[in-house]
RNA sequence: GCCGCCAUCGUCUAGGGGUUAGGACACCAGGUUUUCAUCCUGGUAACCGGGGUUCGAUUCCCCGUGGCGGUACCA
């Protein structure tokens, strides 16, 4: 096999979409299996009304932050640029001018009025509507004459007569085909002289050198138009293969009102972009084993893009938080902590300092240093989905949720036993040294006491939790001592015991 | 309308002429745990319909039906 070029080329009409991101992954991952595979960026801007250079960040932003780098293409260069399409219309026109002068285009004078009643006529008889190719056979005269009014043409491509059927493997979908009688002459070049997608995009992965197109299915209809071409202008094509498209719930296609469709919102939202590419992949390929948590490198490892179902897949969240859940298990507790800093700034948790690695708690001013955020971060990550719940479920550290006494009391029980219990806790704690303070150590000194004195666990360690964050529900009370510190146990203890007398 | 692509639990999917149709998410039940979460065990749940071919079709073929895509001087 001939070193595998393949691209990705998104128009930036909108932000960074999911299924882009999907062709992004396949393309990518495509390449990386070659290990000399070329990934490439290329930015079709010929629609000049829709296109933005916010858009164009975006999408790159995303695609950076999803790890996906190219090797080639728009920032970075290559032996092959421009990559943008706006700066190649000089070479979209030597070869238009080729077609041109073999006839094999043609310029078409018809008004988009003209041409919007000559279609409305056939839909009213039923017919199929195709362009009748009437500028196909003007003079040069009626071409001047045209001219000379002020018309300004478009450039239509002369859809050869008699081929009939046309087909093609595709590497997804097997035999794909069509009947191209169907076609009309079809435009190539607007009446302001810029290249459409189809020749555009032709005359690029030629002069790309692109080996395999891999795109949505959206495309697929294109195809076959798009072979025509190839032939016209004596080239061979790359070889295609279409994916088949992302759903909202209700199988409509996938958009922002009914699904969150951007990989900007699952970046705010607190998802790592390991889950997203993990859960994204898993929409129309699987490795045939039960496995289904994946680095990229084993995606790299096990992808195979025959493989590919050709179906199209409802985007499942919940099945993507799970994902998120067992990406974040993975992370080790720094790499963790590191990522979930800038959660935590947004949320208002921590405000940053002007040392790279300290950081002040909103609600006690006090200074937070990294390994303080290890510390709890450690606690809560078992129960973490999702990257901005962090700041929520370690709030506990930073201050104490508000609490009357009567939350103290585990199940029925009464004041007098969480006074009791609750008194007993403080004792054990005041007699344990600082040196000692570690979870195991207090675990040891309160077990086999508790069972001395005749209560059930959560008798003793109920009051205890709460004393330490004012929640019913929190990770257990010597983990939390421990994050704490015997000063900081002891103060909120002594504040449970206040409410209690 | 016309053209094309597609069709297995609610969802993502494996499978394939004879299977107890497998896994995952979600859901339900139980267990572990001081609580919640995690984790473990178990459970409910699917081959779109009709015709062929065949001893036998969910699997192969045809026709429907349904979904999606295309039908632009968007990509």
């Amino acid at each position: 096999m001939p070193i595998v070029r393949v691209r990705l080329a998104p128009s930036p009409t909108g932000n960074l979409h999911i299924g882009t991101a999907r062709t992004a992954l396949f393309n990518y991952l495509f390449a990386k299996k070659q290990k000399k595979g070329k990934f490439i960026l290329r930015i079709e801007d010929t629609d000049q009304s829709r296109s933005t250079k916010a858009y164009e960040d975006n999408i790159k932003d995303g695609l950076t932050w999803l790890g996906l780098a190219w090797d080639e293409g728009v920032d970075k260069g290559g032996e092959y640029g421009p990559y943008h399409q706006m700066e190649r219309l000089s070479l979209y026109h030597t070869y238009i001018n080729r077609l041109l002068a073999e006839s094999k285009a043609y310029p078409c004078f018809c008004s988009p009025e003209e041409l919007e009643a000559e279609r409305g006529k056939m839909e009213a008889q039923k017919i199929p509507p195709k362009y009748s190719g009437r500028c196909g056979t003007l003079t040069q005269d009626a071409r001047d004459a045209f001219k000379k009014e002020g018309r300004k043409p478009t450039i239509r491509f002369r859809v050869p007569t008699g081929t009939g059927k046309r087909s093609y493997v595709d590497i997804i979908r097997g035999n794909v085909q069509e009947d191209t009688s169907l076609y009309g002459d079809f435009v190539i070049v607007k009446s302001d002289g810029i290249p459409l997608y189809n020749i555009a995009n032709v005359i690029d992965d030629h002069e790309m050198r692109i080996t395999h197109v891999i795109r949505g299915e959206d495309l697929l209809p294109s195809t076959i138009k798009q072979l025509l071409l190839y032939e016209a202008l004596g080239w061979n094509p790359p070889e295609f293969a279409h994916i088949p498209l992302i759903f909202n719930p209700d199988r409509t296609k996938m958009s922002k009102r009914k699904n969150h469709a951007t990989v900007n919102w699952f970046r705010e939202n607190g998802y790592l972009p390991e889950a997203l590419l993990n859960f994204i992949v898993l929409l129309g390929w699987n490795p045939k084993t039960n496995e289904e948590v994946f680095t990229v490198q084993e995606l790299v490892d096990r992808f195979d893009l025959a493989q590919v179902h050709s179906a199209g897949a409802v985007f499942d969240e919940q099945k993507l938080n799970w994902l998120n859940g067992q990406h974040i298990k993975k992370l080790s507790l720094d790499d963790l902590t590191r990522r979930v800093i800038p959660y935590l700034l947004e949320a208002g948790v921590l405000q940053s300092q002007n040392d790279a690695d300290s950081y002040l708690s909103a609600a006690t001013k006090k200074e937070v240093v990294f390994s303080d955020l290890m510390r709890v971060v450690s606690l809560v990550r078992d129960r973490l989905t999702n990257l901005c719940e962090t700041g929520k479920s370690i709030a506990f550290y930073f201050s104490v949720e508000p609490y009357v006494a009567h939350d103290l009391n585990w199940k029925a029980n009464s004041l007098e036993t969480t006074l009791a219990t609750l008194e007993f806790s403080r004792e054990l704690l005041q007699g344990i040294d600082t040196k000692n303070w570690k979870k195991d150590f207090l675990e040891k000194k309160f077990f086999p006491a508790i069972e001395k004195n005749n209560w059930g666990n959560g008798d003793v360690l109920y009051p205890l939790r709460v004393a330490l964050t004012g929640l019913k529900k929190s990770p257990g009370p010597f983990e939390i001592a421990e994050a704490l510190g015997k000063e900081e146990t002891l103060v909120r203890v002594n504040v449970a015991l206040q409410k209690l007398t």
